[in-house]
DNA sequence: GCATGCAACAACGTATGCGTTATTATGGGG
DNA sequence: CCCCATAATAACGCATACGTTGTTGCATGC
C-alpha cells in the first residue's frame, strides 16, 4: 500500500482512531474492496468500523485530499474512478517529478547499503519476470518507486510521487495481466539504479524519463484500446 | 493567496464554517499575521473565529496535509518555517513541475481569449517594472503561475504547484525587497507566453525552465547569503 | 540547588446531540 | 399516467460533553 503524504518531517501518527479509519478505507479503496464509484455515508463507515462519526468524517476528508474519494453533503464519500484522461495526467506528473527524484538521488551520492532498497527490488523484478510472476513483479515495482521517492531527498517531491502513484494503483493492477512480461521495464529500472551508483545524475534522470514515457504510453494505449474506459 | 488543492473536479467549497475558518487561517499565516514559529490551541483558535473547536480543527488538519502547519497533540498547531533547505525541495518541484505545465499549455492551442489571465499578468509586470512597483510586480508574477497552472488542463500538476507555491509565498515576500528589479524574470515570462501562443511546447518548456533554474538558484543564493536560515 | 516523583490541570480525541438542509416519498391536480 | 407541491425524513455540519493522556508545577529527598 501506499504511504501517508506528511510534510516535512514525517509526523510518524500513532494509533488514533481517525488514523485507523484512513488506514483502513484507504487499503479497501486500494485493494478494490470499495470499487470506483461506490459510496458510502459516514454513518454506514461508523459502524462497520464501529467508531463514532467524528473520525471516520476525518478520515473522508483525508482520503478526499488524496484524490481517492471525492465527499458530497448527503451522499457520503465516492470512491473516484480513474479515466484514461486521468491516467495522462497522472503519468505527466510522474514523467515530471520521478526522473527528477533519481537525478536527487544520484547526486546524493549514498552508498550500496542505503541503496539496498533499490537493488533488492531490481533483483525481485528480474526473479519475478523468469518466474513469469505478475503479482510478485507488480510489488517489486511498488518497492523501487516507493524506494526511489523516498531515498531521493526531497519529501515534498516524494509525497507527491506516492499521492498520484496511489491514485493509479488500481489501473495498474487491472493492467497487469493484460500486459506482456515488463522485461523492458525490468531492464530500465537496472539502468537507473546503475546510473544512480554511479552519480551520474544527468544519466539517471535521462533513463529514468525514457522508462517513464514509455511506460505511460504503453498503459494509456492499452486502457484506450481495451475500452477500459473507467477504472 | 492561494488556492485549495481540490482533485479532479474542484467541488467549488459553500461557505461552511470549517471552510471559512481554513481560508482565514490559511490567509493568516501567508500574511504573516501568524509568524513561523507560532503556535495555537484549537480552543484559542476557536474563540478567536468564533466556532467550535470541531471546524476549526478540521482547518488545521487540511493546513497540516498542506505543509504548513504542524499539529502536535497537545501544542495545537504550529506554523511551519521554511529553510534554504525548504526552498531548495520546492524549487526542484517547481523545475519539474512548472515546465511541464507550459509545455501542456503550448499543446492545448488555446486561443487568445483564454490566454488572456497570462497576457494580462505580462502587461502588469511590464507596467511594475517601469513603475518601480515591487508589491504589483510580485502579485502580477503570482497571477502568472497561478494562470499557467491553472490553464495547462492537469488539474493534479495544478494542485502540486499551487501547494508548494503556497508554501514559499512568505520566502518569495520576504526576499522582494532585497531583490533588484526582476526585469529579467519579466522578459522570460513574456518569452513563455510567446511560445505558448505559438504552440511551441518545447520552446515553452525550455524557456520556462531556464527561467525556473536561473530565478530559483539566485532566490536561494539570497536567502543563504543574508542569512536568513529560517522565514 | 538540582533531580525526581506525584498531583493537578489542560488539551485533545472521540462520542453524541441538535438544528439545518437536501432528498425522497406522497398525494393531489392536470 | 405524469408532474408538481408539500411533507417527512435522512444525512450532515457544528456544538458540546466526556474520558484519556501528556504536561507542568510543586513538593520532597538527595
Amino acid at each position: 500500500m501506499g504511504v501517508n503524504a506528511a510534510l516535512p518531517t514525517a509526523p510518524a501518527r500513532q494509533a488514533t482512531a481517525a488514523e485507523t479509519a484512513y488506514q483502513r478505507l484507504k487499503a479497501m479503496i486500494l485493494d478494490n474492496l470499495l470499487p470506483p464509484g461506490s459510496q458510502r455515508l459516514e454513518a454506514e463507515l461508523a459502524v462497520q468500523l464501529g467508531l463514532s462519526r467524528t473520525p471516520v468524517r476525518e478520515a473522508m476528508l483525508r482520503l478526499q485530499q488524496d484524490g481517492l474519494v471525492t465527499v458530497t453533503p448527503r451522499h457520503g464519500m465516492r470512491v473516484q474512478p480513474i479515466s484514461a484522461a486521468d491516467m495522462r495526467d497522472i503519468y505527466d506528473v510522474l514523467e515530471s517529478l520521478e526522473p527528477k527524484a533519481a537525478e536527487l538521488l544520484a547526486r546524493r551520492g549514498l552508498d550500496d547499503a542505503a541503496l539496498r532498497p533499490l537493488a533488492e527490488a531490481c533483483d525481485a523484478m528480474e526473479a519475478a519476470i523468469a518466474a513469469e510472476d505478475r503479482p510478485a513483479w507488480a510489488r517489486a515495482d511498488e518497492a523501487f518507486h516507493h524506494g526511489l521517492a523516498t531515498l531521493c531527498g526531497n519529501r515534498r517531491l516524494s509525497a507527491m510521487v506516492m499521492q498520484v502513484w496511489d491514485q493509479s494503483h488500481r489501473a495498474r493492477m487491472f493492467t497487469l495481466a493484460m500486459r506482456p512480461l515488463p522485461a523492458r521495464s525490468t531492464a530500465e529500472h537496472r539502468a537507473t539504479l546503475v546510473a544512480i551508483r554511479a552519480g551520474d545524475a544527468d544519466g539517471a534522470r535521462e533513463v529514468y524519463r525514457q522508462h517513464r514515457q514509455r511506460g505511460g504510453a504503453e498503459l494509456i494505449a492499452l486502457i484506450e484500446r481495451s475500452g477500459l474506459a473507467w477504472l
